[in-house]
DNA sequence: GGGTCATGTTGCGCTCACTGAAAGCTGGTA
DNA sequence: TACCAGCTTTCAGTGAGCGCAACATGACCC
């Protein structure tokens, strides 16, 4: 495994020991995600993956907080920016549109062909899958989303200026956008990536705007403005 | 602890293991809420939990699957009964009303003064209020919740005669509707139960068939008798 | 009451996730 | 080169959770 491949290097090249950080993250996620694909969450150890990925247990832990953490954990840095989203996105405009522009974006960050935290294609596919499959890990995502959400609240009570001991509205709001987050995206998963997971996102935010009418449009749509669109 | 009080009895009495066997359940949920609410979650060990309700350590696990679950685990036979309300409730009308009357209904109940499971009063205020405060009980709500968002999200294709792998749309309400109620409950504990909990899911309901805008009332409102709408 | 069976409880041993501390290694730097 | 900061490893420990084999106890029948 070369150290400095596969980012862009937009940056004056990191430090070695930098390199070597991120290479270590990579390479426990990665075998983490191959291993568990193979045999499954349950039948994959800890020791393992350190091992797979050539280093100490210990350090695993020491990259992660958690077995699940190296399948779906967020780095502080993308909450982060989902946050500052949250607030400066659209100003003028509602919360919701916000919140979707910003979800939106993300979903086509994630997807996006390098994949997100600079991996191999695909690999955000192949965690949903492995994610859709087992319920014990749905009930993880759910688990680390919440985490998420209460980010997103607090930034949607800022914008509003609401404040969440008094009114349930940015909570509530920042609870179904994790619900759309993960609905959406195990869809995705489960067509195989077939619609961008984008404008899954994009139409799902669309029926929630709508009210959820139970004949909405989830199917692609012919919409203006934003991106270009099919239909199906 | 008596073994025989509490239930209003409509039953014809269940046989003595029955009882006792509810009563061993009870004990250790009202001892997992005594604890943690003192010391917290992280500090209370299962062995802790089994001694004060008086059974091993393996007991508690022949009772619940983990330790989190003493505290909101919802009995299968609850699920059971969300699932056959969201199937068979107003037949005809959409199925955003139908899960919102179910949940309504489910809201009231597990908030009387019974309590549920036949517990104390205030019991689930006392229990959401320690979830509230722990954002490892959070998350693990969140995770609970995601199973029953499953078997909602199973009923809800089912009722709409939709398929799950060619349409997002239960899943995505199903997610939602677990949202709604995880912010609601946590926001009714942290007004200490000031207003009813089914009220503040009704609303949050209303606030969603509404499109979600930001200056829904999810504040009090004076409603007539049945869903009759209100105008915000 | 006594015998028998089904069911519930317990003790034991084990795996594995996860953590703190101390010692060892390695890259950055003067 | 020498030193220091930061990373990795080893080690020892806690605690969740599970399978299994006794053991205890209601339920049932006579």
């Amino acid at each position: 495994m070369t150290l400095a491949d596969t980012a862009p290097a937009a940056e004056p090249r990191a430090s070695l020991r930098e390199r070597k950080k991120l290479a270590t993250r990579r390479s426990l996620r990665r075998h983490a995600l191959d291993l568990v694909a193979q045999r499954g969450f349950m039948h994959v150890t800890v020791e393992d993956i350190a091992e797979a990925a050539d280093v100490s247990p210990r350090t695993f832990f020491n990259y992660f907080p958690s077995k699940e953490a190296a399948l779906f954990g967020a780095d502080p840095e993308r909450v982060a920016a989902l946050r500052e989203g949250v607030l400066h996105q659209a100003p003028g405009e509602p919360a919701l549109d916000a919140l979707r522009q910003v979800l939106v974006a993300e979903a086509r960050k994630v997807t996006s062909e390098l994949g997100d935290l600079g991996g191999e294609p695909q690999e955000m596919l192949r965690r949903m899958k492995v994610v859709r499959a087992d319920p014990h890990l749905r009930a993880a995502q759910s688990a680390h989303m919440a985490n998420i959400e209460s980010a997103l609240a607090e930034a949607l009570a800022e914008r509003l200026g609401k404040d969440p001991a008094r009114d349930p509205y940015p909570a509530l709001l920042a609870s179904i956008a994790g619900a759309v987050i993960r609905a959406t995206t195990v869809f995705w998963a489960s067509t195989g990536g077939a619609e961008p997971l984008d404008q899954l996102t994009d139409r799902a935010f669309q029926a929630l705007a709508d009210g959820m009418p139970e004949h909405c449009s989830l199917r692609p749509v012919i919409r203006t403005a934003a991106p270009g669109k099919d239909e199906e």
